[in-house]
DNA sequence: GTTGACTCCGTAGTATACTACGGAGTGCAA
DNA sequence: TTGCACTCCGTAGTATACTACGGAGTCAAC
């Protein structure tokens, strides 16, 4: 396979399969020495939509890469993968958490927000002034 | 004011003023013509600690800077300041949503794998991979 | 045999928000 | 007067994940 055809179908630029080798995260077919295109194994869409499925969870590159090394390392536990999703989950929960009080905040705000007249009557704005006292 | 002590009193590093500066957040003071330091007014702590408390709240520092605006036209009205409130709730809350599907994916991952064993058992790398097929 | 699509590869640009660096100048105090 | 902290300013680096570009080479079809 070529690249073209590797990331029609993965689902991603040729661009995105190329950064990916750069990063690691898919071998680099060796092009031939007589010159011509690098044949790209099967095994690579399998790679690339693995990466894919780790950022849809909120892992990055660098976990994916981790990931990806786990799954093909023989002696992996079903543990070693647990941990890092537990790890992950920790996190988005996290992030959950503070976005729910930003959430809060801001609604807040904006029910205590007289909607109309000048600006100097805005609660929202006070809040962000008052940040300066 | 010299701009050591403007970063002391407004929280931030020396490199961050100046970083805001640069991106037109805040004025920067014209250095007297024989040389010498900067003199920061009162007014630049006030808007570094605006800028702060948007930014904790989820607006970027392009959002600031438009709010920074707002705040200094005499013609703002409230609903200006409301509207873009209201757009960045709904921003934090598409974020939230998002973040919700993953944890509970997460999770329902987590709780499907045996834990022990091989990692060829392992729900959440099967999963991972089945998205391959 | 030539056109046009595709590939190769490195480098640079995008967006976000800083942080670090380096060399020169400034100010104050002991 | 010397020593040290602070300031000035531009540029470069950090992290993340790509996207764009440019010039040369390759391949298949017409």
């Amino acid at each position: 396979m070529r690249i073209g055809q590797v990331a029609e179908r993965a689902g991603v630029n040729v661009e995105t399969v190329r950064f990916y080798e750069l990063k690691g995260l898919i071998d680099r077919p060796v092009r031939p020495r007589c010159g011509g295109f690098r044949d790209y194994p099967e095994e690579c869409i399998h790679r690339i939509r693995f990466i894919r499925a780790t950022q849809g969870l909120g892992f990055s590159l660098k976990e994916a890469r981790e990931l990806l090394t786990l799954e093909s390392a023989p002696q992996t536990r079903c543990a070693d993968i647990r941990t890092r999703a537990l790890s992950k989950l920790g996190e988005v929960e996290e992030k959950i958490t503070r976005l729910n009080q930003i959430r809060s905040t801001l609604s807040n705000l904006i029910d205590a927000c007289p909607a109309e007249g000048p600006a100097g009557d805005c609660s929202i704005l006070k809040e962000f002034k008052g940040a300066g006292s």
